[in-house]
DNA sequence: GGCGAGACCCAAGCGATACTTATGGCGTGG
DNA sequence: CCACGCCATAAGTATCGCTTGGGTCTCGCC
């Protein structure tokens, strides 16, 4: 049952005639008439009876012809679907993006997006960037947002970050920052940079493992080893333990914009290398209108920044 | 949406790569390849994310899927109608017949019908011969029972039964006789037969238009005018007045197979000629299956007559 | 760690399919 | 009665679609 030949056969109950299909497909009387024959062969029964000002329709000519309609509604409410996804009316975009960004960028971002193609869903998953490539390669999530520390010649071993078949594109970079109690000595005085060797007595509060490895990595190039006594991913816990005088630490720009304490003072440490955000998706991706479209807010959020709160 | 890339697509979907639709449909893979390509370019959205392992479907391409499966369950279930109809497990036959037939023969057919083919629908539509040409022409019956009087050879006028595009197959001959009170003359003595000539002083009982030019020909061809007291076309109504001695007349076997009153004598009249029967259809309707056996039953119950009633 | 297997893409060639052209039959209406 | 509309058939041609023979990439296996 050649669908093909099943619209032509359409067309032909539509027009009432050989000749009137042939006019409304734009073709000769001929091809629609060699249509019709193989269609019947196939079928083993006329299709229609020809009449001299047309033809009329035998009974399976009319069973036929309800199938030829449904399927026609099938393939015109497919395209309009496809129509909608394309220019973006519809679509769902699955996005994973680490705490701090989740607070602050991301919103921003599906703020934008969401005033530029209403009919698009963003799902945010809150996820650590190794999660978030789990995430990526098991196709539950679309987009991530992730980050690596370390400047953008330094990167990490490949095999962890070097999915196969994702790209990863950097979009920015997030400056780390000390935090002090404000009772701290070097607390005051925020335009006076702070040496990292001033701090080689202090106890320290690292994050994840990759936040713990890059502070090792600073304090080990100002020629120390920091004596790291908790530890915690979560920065509103970090700073809780800072300003109660537990410790003091390193946290990028970002999560300070989601939350500072009031008993923390922020100061930056000439030297220190900021983080590189990234967003990361499977290589072709970016030929899904609704990524590409998340993407680009994205980077209008990140890159230029021109109304980000 | 070419629909047949469409149920390509749904191929790769079901294997879950591009490489394994093509071994299930015996194509190399850059066929399957290129028709991807090219459901992709139309629909401006990227279908599928080429992973290590074979594809893995995106928003539009599981939107897209469903389609094809509701577009592949509508071609089955239209090949799956054209067979039944094509193996007459189902079907329909709107027939039209005379009613002297539609009592006898034609009740015979149908049932001989519906043992063969018992899916097989046979709708009777009781018209005489004009009625149902007219039937056939307008397309509501396929199929029709008529005679003609006269012997074969001698046709009426054309314009009348030559209806155009249909096909009028002579299917036997139903001899017409003479009915007679039983208190007629020459009622008694079956094996004589009876001349027309005998018969010039009678009052006659007339039937249908044709009918009546029937009889007035033959005898004209006997030499005397008939006296036609009365006019029906029912044959019922024909022997009721015939018994009552209000008149003789000419019935067909058919109607007196189908009715003989008790009050009635038939006899034979040499050089009377028979009415001859006919199966009329559209040109092209023996390609319908079901026309074509209905054709066959009455055939089988008409010429061999190997069981007819 | 190099290397084959599997999956995919691209470019080019060829063959089958499908549409066109040309012609004729049939029925209807001016 | 002839001209027109509708349909069928046959042959030609052009397009589409599949194959062939390259190549890249990832994974898994020695």
């Amino acid at each position: 049952m050649d669908p093909h030949r099943l619209l032509v056969f359409r067309e032909i109950a539509r027009a009432g005639s050989i000749a009137g299909a042939a006019r409304t497909l734009g073709w000769t009387q001929p091809a629609v008439s060699q249509h019709l024959r193989l269609l019947e062969r196939r079928a083993g029964t006329a299709l229609v009876l020809r009449r001299p000002r047309g033809v009329q329709l035998t009974e399976a000519g009319r069973i036929l012809l309800e199938h030829a309609e449904a399927v026609a509604t099938r393939l015109s409410a497919a395209a309009d679907d496809l129509d909608a996804l394309t220019h973006l009316r519809e679509g769902t975009v699955r996005l994973a993006a680490f705490p701090s960004a989740s607070a602050t960028i991301v919103p921003a971002a599906m703020s934008l997006l969401g005033g530029r193609h209403p009919g698009v869903d963003v799902r945010l998953r809150e996820a650590e960037p190794p999660e978030a490539l789990k995430l990526l390669a098991a196709g539950e999530a679309d987009l991530a947002v992730t980050f690596a520390h370390g400047g953008r010649e330094l990167q990490e071993h490949p095999g962890s970050e070097e999915h196969p078949g994702m790209v990863r594109t950097p979009v920015g970079e997030d400056p780390v920052l000390l935090v002090l109690p404000r009772s701290h000595p070097q607390a005051g005085s925020a335009d006076r940079p702070v040496d990292l060797r001033s701090l080689a007595a202090e106890r320290w509060i690292a994050g994840c493992e990759r936040c713990a490895a890059s502070l090792r990595r600073a304090c080990g190039e100002a020629g120390f080893v920091p004596d790291v006594r908790h530890g915690t991913d979560d920065y509103v816990v970090t700073q809780a333990l800072i300003a109660r005088g537990l410790g003091i630490g390193l946290l990028p720009r970002l999560a300070l914009d989601a939350f500072t304490a009031p008993g923390v003072a922020v100061r930056a440490v000439p030297g220190l290398r900021p983080r590189t955000l990234y967003l990361v998706h499977p290589r072709e991706a970016d030929r899904i209108p609704a990524v590409r479209a998340a993407v680009q807010a994205l980077r209008d959020t990140l890159i230029p920044a021109p109304g980000a709160p």
